[in-house]
DNA sequence: CATGAATGAGGGTTCATTCAT
DNA sequence: GATGAATGAACCCTCATTCAT
């Protein structure tokens, strides 16, 4: 309460300033990739000359770090929304796959740099790294889903189907947001059909 | 008369030296991806000088148009193995699975620079359209495999099928590369539970 | 209100700059040639870096064309102080041709790099139609003059005879300018000796 | 005489090579100028490889040189042809005018890669110096006749104007090798003009 | 703090020249 | 002698980064 207080306007400004910063940079790391994305024109995306940018961010890849720490903190929010805006064990598979999956395609769709970031090939350990706590984040969350709802899934076996789950729909994410319309909400059902298919037979198991 | 048979011994050594700088690019982009991958480093990894390089590709994009080209055509023989070495329809789904996936995720595990290449963010259309027949074919493989097994399935849904499909064992794919040894040989019985689990309601549905 | 008045400082200096550029280039050109010249020995020739040259122009081709406008320009003043500077047709023929050539050789005189630029074996079109309108405004300007001191030359002999007269003081300029002193004198009284020996016998003509 | 016979096949062959060589670079020259023109490119066109083109000539400049030497003999051939032919002395003006003209002309027609050599704008010394000889002996010769027409011109000004009717002739090339047809024949009739335009009032100066 | 001109290392590419075959 | 693949220095140009204003 008190920390409020006392940041000073100018450090409110520097704030807005970084925020329409990665706001650019998303932006134009989505249009153009990585590499072909030029700090001069994350810049004049974001209205302000390349010394500024350089004022908030040492170098580029330092924009990245910061826009993946972004995400990644949105993420976690639409991660956390998914797991704890209700209960996830007690209602039906479909139910539950909904609750689950909504937000997280939701996030996905409204942050389109999102991947440019993260699919690059190069991506250097400090990126990785940076969306390291959410993954692992991710995966203890659907881990503990599985434990409740799976019982009989030996342990050893369910580290495995978290992240084949979490790969599952992630590699999904192309087919939703590349389609438009019924379409999308077509391929949104059919993600849905995959991951019940996979899981049923795991809830189904004895323990 | 001997006029076509044209220097055979010079053509086979030039189509070995193509064959090496396609090697030395494909290791180079997979390590550090289209953009970053120079094409002196190629030449070095090549064992040889920029200048004869370009005695061979006319500039770096014609290298990873040749390369795509080379993976376009091994992909297409894993294709065909995948789906012509015997028959899809009869068997059992899990049998089946087997015949598909298996030479696919070998051609994978075999070719890290596959991806590398194909995950680029700003592929141009060259590249693009070197990777369209392949991905034409294999949607009209899994298709066809589709209307024989699940004939249950109206038409318009079957397209979406099989490309859920495609997306799942390719998304599945660097799960399988990236783990090793008997925790490999598990993640790929679970990429076949996934199709399967998948497949088993489509197949079961009335036309 | 202000607005119009956008950073005249600044676009102040950049036109020095450019002019700078643009002397250095002439410099250079004339020195070595189109070809041999480089973008670095010209960037380093204006005193900056070859990347500065680049915020300028976006590329060599573009400074010779900057240059050959810049030059071109120059040489229309010459042109217009040669053809508007006094009546062309009361005078006799000797004072003509003083009025005429004096400033187009002062011109060439002061102006090294022009023939460099506009000689070049490989002369783009962009340069060769840069240099067109001065041509054709100075073949117009000369047949002009020719139609009213010399009406007995039929229309059709006239446009030839202005070019080869363009032709002679264009090529009698280099034996102008290789000379110093009185040597010059002494070639600039021939050069104009062989342009009223080509006119005499036309004025004198019967219509 | 003896000197023919020691001339081994070998040499003989030689020297044919060298002469296709030339012919191969004169045309590559004329149509891309020196600078643009590629060693490989002259080999090709003359029907070797670029290794071979080293055994004849140590480097471009080389090549260039000989041509140009070449070039020089052959224009050295034309003006003696149009100096010795005949009297220059004797007959009426316009007549010796055609005599000298007409085989330097001829030459200039006949060989369109000489002033794509001569007029390079980085000529180097070793180039302006093998053009040297000839231009010295033509400047001699065309004294020499001014000497025997036009006493009455005092010698240090009889070297003038011997290089004004050299720069004048030499400077009408391009307009008569660039017209065709009647217009070309027009052309060198009006050269002719300008010629004797220039050259009358010499010959009836008063010693 | 903001600006944007300036920097300069480094990338892709060319081509005169060499050398193993 | 001939071949043509191989070489590598040098060119044009880009762009992340700095700094004078």
């Amino acid at each position: 309460m008190g920390e409020q207080v006392r940041a000073p306007r100018r450090q409110a400004r520097g704030e807005r300033r970084i925020q329409e910063i990665l706001d650019a940079a998303a932006k134009v790391f989505a249009e153009a990739g990585y590499e072909a994305a030029t700090t001069n024109r994350i810049a004049a995306a974001a209205g302000i000359s390349p010394g500024s940018l350089y004022q908030f961010f040492s170098n580029k890849e330092a924009i990245a770090q910061a826009l993946a720490d972004r995400f990644v903190e949105q993420m976690g929010r639409a991660h956390r929304e998914a797991f704890e805006s209700g209960d996830l064990v007690g209602p039906l598979l479909p139910e539950m796959i909904d609750r689950m999956l909504d937000p997280i395609l939701a996030f996905n769709i409204a942050n389109p740099g999102f991947k440019a970031l993260f699919a690059r090939p190069d991506m250097p350990a400090g990126l990785a790294s940076a969306a390291r706590p959410i993954q692992t984040a991710l995966l203890g969350r659907v881990e503990a889903v599985l434990a409740a709802r799976a019982p009989g899934v030996p342990e050893g076996e369910r580290a495995r189907s978290a992240r084949v789950m979490i790969q599952i729909f992630q590699a999904m994410v192309p087919l939703v947001t590349s389609s438009r319309g019924d379409e999308r909400e077509a391929m949104i059902t059919e993600v849905k059909k995959v991951l019940r298919g996979y899981l049923e037979p795991l809830e189904q198991r004895r323990a």
